[in-house]
DNA sequence: CTGAAAGCGCTAACAC
DNA sequence: GTGTTAGCGCTTTCAG
């Protein structure tokens, strides 16, 4: 039960050395390389070292070695259950490869993303993971590859930048040519601030294109701005002339309004109105109607990111843009998609 | 747009001094006492640093001062929206205040728990706010004090620790009360594992109280140990003799379970089953029905963590049982939440 | 108001 | 296989 009552003051490598009878140098080799010291002398620290719970001091250490195996990651808010999700998944894979992660969110403040990698840096991290508004625009990828820092960028897609990420625009063409087998004609999107996000935009670009391809005219892009009236805007569009029947939306958080709104609006989902989503996170699976959606891993996005990262800090150097990992994404369809309604659906 | 050109290695405290015509002492002292130095050279020592974009190396400030600036964040996971929410607040406040977090998830294990404890020790973290098991018998918490490392817990909720959470037993104790006087008789308890959460035994004695002091049986408590098998568990017990009006939940993500599991044993909610959830959890209020649940504020929760142990630090002394934070939750009533049903509404 | 010097705890040459 | 030594970048007495 009780933990040893022992050390008071921090202890130092100094310490152990003197208790066991070596000099600092060789306690520091057994921890690092535990190859060249001797077996007895060996388990003698580490005896010590576990009795007394010393651990060496991740500064100094840091100050010396000029690595720290903390990762810094940026995101832009844990409110959104991707980005939990991911960070999540972020965690776990850290914490198996002994690294430690500095999180920082941005609330898709571009500022606060060139603030909060210039404070990583100052941290010492070894590299980060981040979520940026743009990556075409980025200033804090560009203070990161000015200072040569490693980084992975997470969810943004890139062909400048080593990037996890799924095929934003293919998922949404595929979406449009499934919508439109299933006999949708009128077919809205609906996104939030679409300059905040260049995945939004992306999934946008690849939503014309579906329909392009599908030969159908899209319906005005309804933008939500704000996540306190996406309800009763997306219920105007709804309320409005010649309705959807159905809404594709850029993510999951909003399609979860979306499907409040038409319950507003008196719409039986997916009778009278389909609606999708974009991410796949854990709860739109356990709605009613169940959410559906495209599908993202986002523990994988956030583990491959890591491994991503990790890998190239073993080989000592920043990851580059050709290992980009290209994630496979699925389209699930929940109960909250089926046929057009009859009376729309003119197979023509 | 260019963030400047000039820098390669990293910058240290000697380049600016050298530049400025200043010594070190001088530099770092326009950074941590600027009061101590005049004008003239202040300016010059900032202007220098900003052009070169400097920023004091965190690892050597640390070792030198013994404080990191850093807090440790010990969470079960973030694939509940409940921490993730309190994360972000926790990564809001400190941002404000000048410190940076490092987290780590348990997955509700207690051993990770006290390996995460020793690890953000080794790490230098100035404080360490966590979510534990169980406060009455965690070895983390043991450790955090034999090492005399300030901390706050969030949620947990026990005498003895300085912590911020809310009254989990009157909340459940109320809420019964509530529902009795909606009429219902037949009340059952759902949770997850009770001996993974002393949040959800409070909740569970606040239950039986409230049972208790309204005259009411419990129904046999249902636990639902795992996720994926949560709605098949809640499901048995809606098909089962007897079947409750009212399914008291001990988080909101089971509530939103129950509320699939009533869907799929063709049950209507509010009309036949009433179903409660317990966190606030932002996507609760967009389901439809809308989930009646106790409020907590999660964020707040977060961010007075922080406060409360910032605070403390600043005054160079770890916070103290006495100075624990009770914030103040409340019932949302909302749809999936009415009158018992009329034939099983028995008011005597 | 400013400078010189010591040292936080650790690791990495380099000797032995 | 082990010890000696220097120094990572910074802050902080202590002088001046």
């Amino acid at each position: 039960m009780t933990i040893r009552s022992k050390p008071i003051g921090p202890i130092s490598i100094l310490d152990i050395a003197e208790r066991a009878n070596v000099s600092p140098a060789t306690v520091s080799r057994t921890f690092n390389r535990p190859a060249d010291v001797s077996k007895a002398t060996r388990e003698r620290v580490h005896g010590i070292s576990r009795e007394l719970g010393y651990r060496p001091n991740a500064s100094a250490r840091t100050l010396r070695t000029q690595r720290s195996r903390v990762l810094g990651v940026i995101l832009p808010t844990l409110d959104n259950p991707v980005f939990a999700e991911c960070l999540q998944g972020i965690a776990q894979a850290t914490a198996t490869l002994g690294f430690s992660i500095m999180p920082a969110t941005t609330d898709y403040q571009v500022e606060v993303e060139l603030e909060a990698v210039a404070n990583l840096l100052s941290l010492g991290v070894d590299g980060t993971i981040l979520v940026v508004s743009d990556a075409a625009t980025s200033r804090a990828l560009e203070l990161l590859a000015q200072r040569h820092s490693p980084y992975v960028l997470a969810y943004n897609r890139h062909p400048a930048h080593p990037c996890v990420s799924v095929a934003n625009d293919t998922a949404l063409d595929e979406l449009v040519q499934k919508l439109a087998r299933l006999g949708h004609r009128r077919i809205a999107m609906v996104c939030g601030q679409l300059k905040a996000s260049d995945r939004a935009q992306q999934r946008h670009a690849g939503f014309m294109a579906g329909m392009r391809r599908a030969g159908l005219t899209p319906a005005p892009l309804v933008e939500v701005p704000f996540v306190e009236t996406a309800i009763d805007d997306i219920a105007r569009v709804l309320l409005g002339p010649s309705r959807p029947t159905a809404l594709v939306c850029s993510n999951d958080l909003i399609a979860i309004r979306a499907l409040r709104a038409a319950h507003v609006c008196r719409l039986r989902v997916p009778n009278d109105l389909s609606i999708t989503g974009f991410d796949g996170i854990r709860t739109g699976r356990d709605l009613t109607p169940a959410l559906s959606t495209i599908v993202q891993p986002n523990n994988d996005i956030g583990r491959h990111s890591v491994e991503l990262l990790v890998r190239a800090l073993h080989e000592g150097r920043p990851p580059n843009a050709a290992e980009s990992i290209s994630l496979s994404h699925h389209f699930f369809r929940g109960e909250s998609c089926a046929h057009a309604p009859a009376n729309d659906c003119a197979t023509s």
